[in-house]
DNA sequence: CTATGATCTGAACGTCTGTTCAGTTAATCA
DNA sequence: TGATTAACTGAACAGACGTTCAGATCATAG
């Protein structure tokens, strides 16, 4: 058979990440098979191959690539002046970026239990890493009186998982813009932090 | 082959809802398989077709009992006196009653997507009502002016999020116990709402 | 002691799974 | 033009999937 257009362009691959990104997002890593991907890009099977040692690391790129770029985006913010602004800052990075890649968080903390064991560590680590940052946050806040927070560890678990809650009912066709998310979002963690 | 012993005392029916329940919330629904959990109780793979239609009606019946106990086990509790004390009291029952249940709530959470579609609006049904205690606890509350909710539906969603979160991390073994988890997140919702 | 009915086995069904690979196609380079 | 290489097909592999069912097994009732 011949192939719909000439165009050998190499554009195939991060398609297949997309596509895969997708399925995985909407039905479960395990319920996709990797014809169904081939599917959606518009290619046999056997073609994925070319592009992904297998349907395991598919996987694991898409969570690792998520948790780095994350990391590489939060630096890249400007840092805070005081605990309060720096704790402001965070909220208002973390609903953006979640919002903005609705599928790629949802598989991050949904396909954990996808992970064969060794990359399932790796994955950790990095949202070990994340989470961090929201605790170094609390923790200076708090030695320096200015957040009551009884227990730094379970107030950042409770705040990282408010936050990343935002993906599962906030809809673009809503009722709340995104900015107005964030800014009822922030008062909440303000509040629920004594700031 | 002579069975293990002569008991026909007919617990397989839970024990196939138990396993099926560990399972689906270890791997996943889509990555569980008959047989799996048919060796899990100690029986081959058709005669769990005694016990139920077919696999989605084994994970449907497993979600909507999960939150039909959950409604009904939340009318059992004493309406509290007054938005801060039913706000505290559902906030205790909330995790008291996730902590007990992992495997059911993770479920809930998590399967939604793997629920055929007129399964999905039954379980969705469900949920809202669920989610509808809390809202109308924050409205009331808002009204008398005993919170601070600037928008009660997105303070409903980003609680019930913070307060689900529980289930992520907490361990029998780790540093808090199960009461002082309450009283923590007692502490952080009332902060939240203002109260 | 026989008959009944519930419980379960073991094999079978058609279909789908992830993955491999020899061969085809088309663009690129000398 | 001819050779090279990347991209892809289509078939095949062995095994797992959900589900069905005739027949075996066994506690109990008559």
């Amino acid at each position: 058979m011949a192939r719909k257009s000439g165009s050998h362009a190499g554009i195939t691959g991060p398609r297949v990440r997309d596509a895969a990104e997708r399925l995985f997002a909407r039905h479960g890593y395990a319920a996709v098979s990797m014809r169904q991907i081939a599917a959606e890009v518009g290619v046999q099977a056997g073609a994925l191959y070319l592009y992904t040692r297998d349907k395991q690391s598919l996987l694991f790129d898409l969570m690792q690539s998520h948790l780095r770029d994350l990391m590489q985006a939060w630096q890249a913010v400007p840092e805070g002046d005081g605990p309060a602004a720096r704790l402001e800052a965070f909220t208002r990075f973390h609903i953006r970026h979640h919002l903005a890649r609705p599928d790629a968080v949802f598989i991050a903390y949904m396909e954990l239990r996808s992970l064969e064991p060794e990359n399932f560590k790796v994955i950790e680590a990095l949202r070990k890493r994340y989470e961090d940052v929201l605790e170094e946050i609390l923790r200076d806040g708090a030695a320096a009186g200015v957040f009551t927070v009884p227990d730094t560890k379970l107030a950042t678990m409770a705040l990282i998982a408010m936050l990343t809650g935002v993906n599962t009912w906030y809809r673009d066709s809503g009722r709340l813009s995104r900015d107005r998310v964030e800014d009822l979002y922030c008062d909440m963690v303000r509040r629920a932090v004594g700031a």
